[in-house]
DNA sequence: TCTACTTTTGACCGTACGGTTAAACTTATT
DNA sequence: AATAAGTTTAACCGTACGGTCAAAAGTAGA
């Protein structure tokens, strides 16, 4: 019965996604992922026959979604501000709905830096870099921006909007003593880092 | 003896902090932690009642080594532009001598988010925030930017420093495969990321 | 209804781990 | 040398955990 297989399958996968988000994969406890999913444990190993095999599957779905994200930074229709604009919008939005992505991948990536590897294989990031350093050559150029310099900047990029959300215990302490909501100081913080990086670049 | 007894204390100790900061509280075994501290398991429950005790003590030390070098940017002899300059010189030298600290700091919080409240809790960071603004009125409200705009900055600045560290693994993976070192790549981020920043708050 | 197959379960296994205990050893004091 | 105190060890305990197994329950086709 391909049905309720599906199903079982599928609860499975969800609950091991939402207990390894909290948890990780030292943390997580299979009879934990078990219970949520309502079944058994012989049950867990009988969809997944190890908590390594249950783990990766859901690793790499997650890492997938996360890393998809960053794709409009690739798209063309856009000038490299409005691109800038955009991007934070949609990234830190993407966080705002999946607070718990960061700190998971950076921790899980941290325990087996192979992991990452493996996942990165099919990706040329220096004719991605390529690739965005031609669509705005000229603003780029205007600004004193080599190719070379793509790295520092993008992965600045990256920092501003992820690293809130993998600091976030520490970031909501120092705010909540300022009477700052982190929701707001998120809220803000797509347009303000937009504009910073717009600032940075554009000398 | 408080001598050898000193002695003992500091190889628990300085193991633990080993295994810790590569392990994190969930990976890391007693056994392991006595064995790198060339002694017992036992001798270990003796200096150190629990796994939980050891680890607090640990932490606390780690933590505070942390946050002691944000302090730089509440010195008062620089101008605005050199104490970024020195800041970001100085931090992410720290972090290349200590390149396991921001992981294992942002994923033990993560774990246990109280344990940052009682950390934070004698800090006055309006106080902070306020004392830094003082220190550079002039020339922050030249650039326009406002004494509420100063999280935004700071965790900018802190994001930007820290976040290549916590992300290692990854960023490490695609450092690689455009050829470049991600030592060569922090070296380089010293500059890069000072000059990013104030061209970012000096429109 | 019988049979063959997949799905689900409860009971169980081995082991790794945090922690304890009681005795041995060391050191200092008298 | 005797005693008391602190230090170190080997052996052990309880349990939580990942994983297995054999049998039960459910399903579908002949």
């Amino acid at each position: 019965m391909p049905d309720e297989e599906k199903l079982t399958e599928d609860r499975i996968f969800e609950a091991a996604t939402d207990v390894f988000l909290d948890k990780g994969m030292d943390g997580a406890r299979m009879q934990d992922i078990a219970t949520l999913a309502g079944i058994n444990k012989a049950l867990l190993h009988y969809y997944f026959r190890t908590k390594d095999q249950l783990f990766n599957a859901v690793f790499e779905m997650i890492a997938k979604e996360v890393f998809k994200k960053f794709a409009p930074v690739f798209d063309a229709n856009l000038t490299l501000e409005e691109k800038i604009r955009f991007f934070f919008k949609e990234h830190i939005g993407f966080l705002q709905s999946n607070p718990r992505l960061p700190g998971f991948i950076l921790n899980e990536v941290r325990r087996n830096p192979a992991r990452i590897k493996k996942l990165l294989r099919n990706v040329d990031f220096e004719k991605l870099w390529a690739t965005f350093y031609e669509q705005h050559k000229k603003e780029l150029q205007k600004y004193n921006l080599s190719e070379a310099a793509m790295p520092q900047v993008i992965i600045s990029i990256a920092s501003i909007s992820v690293f809130p959300f993998a600091a976030r215990g520490i970031i909501e302490g120092i705010l909540d003593k300022t009477g700052i909501d982190f929701e707001d100081f998120i809220e803000e913080r797509k347009e303000f880092a937009a504009e910073f990086v717009i600032k940075a670049i554009s000398t």
